[in-house]
DNA sequence: TGAGTATAGTTCAATATCGCACCAGAATGA
DNA sequence: TCATTCTGGTGCGATATTGAACTATACTCA
């Protein structure tokens, strides 16, 4: 046990990756086969924060390599759920449009997920979620914002 | 915005899914080449909850489907970081035991992390962590009890 | 404006993930 | 005890992930 302050990043951070596996499955279990949590998670942010969006933004905003947003893509335009079309202000850049048939699978996924909440927020006190959900989006703002600072300071092909 | 209380999960998992991709981008910044955060963490497993878990159990443990921990433990083996050993008490399975190679590695993976764990603690409020801890403990625990309860009734052939 | 540099995106190859099918050994129960 | 069922583990194939290298366009600044 060498630094007992700092042991609680690595209690939080393992408890993090269990609750993501799980919860990555219960997401993707009402998904359509051909298609996973990636997917989803694309079509409700362009959703939420808008279409239009660039592939990179959207790396960026999920932190994975603009790689693998490629393939993402791929597979949702290849499902008719997205477009793309040229980014009218970069010759370089394609813009990210949800199709009415995106749109429907988000509310569609949502909507199937809904029981799934229901139990859970029947069994397990939502009112403690309520309480740690702005720290652990402070905590993903600092480490995002701080990413450059840790870990070797992180390869540049990562994201960007 | 269909159900305002289940809301709360959609959030938390969002969140909790981009901290896990940030922070397993750090772990594995301060790991060898050819080892992954998976390799890691049954390093770690093995350390805690001590030697000789069988394959299976260890995939219980983290969620991860059977097929995924064979592959992860060849690559331990070929590291020579761990050693397998037929399980005397049930023919069908193996033991997994750490060589001195792998407590040492996951010793210097720890150590090699201080220095970004000592950063984030410098300016990351630990006492926060701390709080939120005990929730997300109870989130994980309680995501594994009910893993049959949602997402279809997830398939048999997942982890057992 | 042109040379050098930076950036968005793709292709490719190496590896990881995981469902399916299968085998061998264990457990159950008539 | 032996037929049936269950369980631990692996091989395989399809897909996912990601770093490296590359192309095309944009930016910088002398």
């Amino acid at each position: 046990m060498p630094e007992p302050d700092t042991a609680v990043f690595f209690e939080v951070f393992n408890e993090i990756g269990i609750i993501e596996q799980l919860s990555r499955t219960i997401l993707e279990a009402r998904m359509p086969a051909g298609l996973i949590a990636p997917h989803f998670t694309v079509l409700n942010h362009l959703t939420r924060v808008g279409d239009g969006q660039t592939p990179i933004d959207m790396a960026r905003a999920f932190q994975v390599p603009k790689t693998s947003m490629t393939h993402t893509l791929k597979g949702l335009e290849q499902h008719g759920l997205i477009e793309t079309r040229p980014n009218p202000d970069d010759g370089r850049s394609k813009q990210v449009w949800l199709t009415d048939k995106g749109r429907a699978l988000r509310s569609d996924i949502i909507a199937s997920l809904g029981p799934d909440f229901q139990f859970l927020s029947e069994h397990f006190d939502t009112a403690k979620l309520s309480e740690i959900r702005p720290v652990l989006t402070a905590l993903r703002i600092f480490l995002d914002e701080n990413r450059h600072m840790v870990g070797k300071t992180m390869s540049i092909e990562t994201t960007s």
